[in-house]
DNA sequence: GAAATTACGTCAATAGTACTGACATAATTC
DNA sequence: GAATTATGTCAGTACTATTGACGTAATTTC
């Protein structure tokens, strides 16, 4: 009954390795370096009644205030019905408001109240921390690499998603005004 | 009713940016690099009705063969009866099977069959291969600058577990108890 | 000015992954 | 024999996500 049954393939009993051309060593860190990464604000959040979803909706409408409820959707890769839920409860917790679009009326542009900016940092500062151990453990002068690995990660076609990110030390960006 | 109550906060126009001494282009770049990331076995998984659960176990029982319930459950971080279901399912489609553990009968070594390994190497496939591509772009010289990154991001006292990955082909070093 | 499109909101139903708590069984250990 | 351990299972719940349908207001198109 533990035992496999007749008609089940036969246990594999040596470990899947590198050798087979796949470099499992960076699948597997990178899935223990985010399961880690993640844990920090899930901790916060849950004193909130919020989940992971709550923060990736915070931070993105704390990096780019203004920005509207079809550009957020464009960058989670989710669905408008999924979104309605957790934007109504920022919204209802006085963390993120909406304001009508200037150009177009129909448009709600989200941005962050005084509450809603200090709870992204906080969220963001243990994560922060983190990264910041890892780079010194990693020697300082690394960082352009690291920045470059993960960039090149992200889809192609999708990179314009992180330029969209306001000034900050890289010089490229639009003047955010 | 799209501008913000009079009881609410105002909106904070200006984005939050890495002045705070917080990282934050590195902590968007880990989301977008491990959306992406995930993306590509998630395509695969759905043709068998899969879902990322399943690869995760798939995973690490190719990668450690023999490990128990309990070593899984620890690995992942999740409790027994989350993984019951997926474990169950991976184990109707032929995809793992359980051994009777040789010293202690109560445990069940899970090894992945031939059908099951052949599923976690097409899974990884698209996902070395981009790493592969993101190493090229960021210079080939700097793979241990990442990989230390990566291993410095996990929380410190769960890094034995990184360090439990197999042996490449044999003699593993079995720092037993 | 009427019609079509767009941006957003909402309702209903469902799925996948996770949780806690409780209980059962078999094997091992004391 | 009793306690502990490893595993399995049941019931109930929560969160995040999905698809599809429908409504409303604003803008665009003809």
């Amino acid at each position: 009954m533990t035992d496999p049954s007749p008609a089940a393939g036969k246990p594999i009993r040596t470990a899947i390795a590198d050798e087979d051309g796949i470099d499992f060593a960076i699948i597997e860190l990178f899935f223990f370096a985010y399961r880690d990464f993640t844990s920090d604000p899930d901790q916060i959040l849950a004193e909130y009644g919020f989940g992971r979803a709550h923060h990736r909706v915070l931070h993105f409408v704390n990096r780019r205030p203004g920005l509207t409820v079809a550009e957020l959707l464009d960058v989670l890769k989710i669905t408008k019905q999924s979104l309605a839920r957790v934007l109504k409860q920022l919204i209802d917790t006085d963390h993120i408001v909406q304001v009508q679009g200037p150009r177009d009326r129909r448009q709600r542009e989200l941005y962050p109240t005084a509450k809603g900016r200090a709870l992204a940092l906080a969220l963001a500062r243990p994560q922060s921390r983190r990264i910041r151990a890892a780079l010194e453990d990693s020697g300082a002068t690394e960082r352009a690499t690291i920045e470059r690995f993960l960039e090149a990660m992200v889809n192609p076609e999708l990179r314009a998603q992180i330029d969209i990110v306001p000034a900050q030390t890289s010089g490229k960006n639009h003047g955010d005004h």
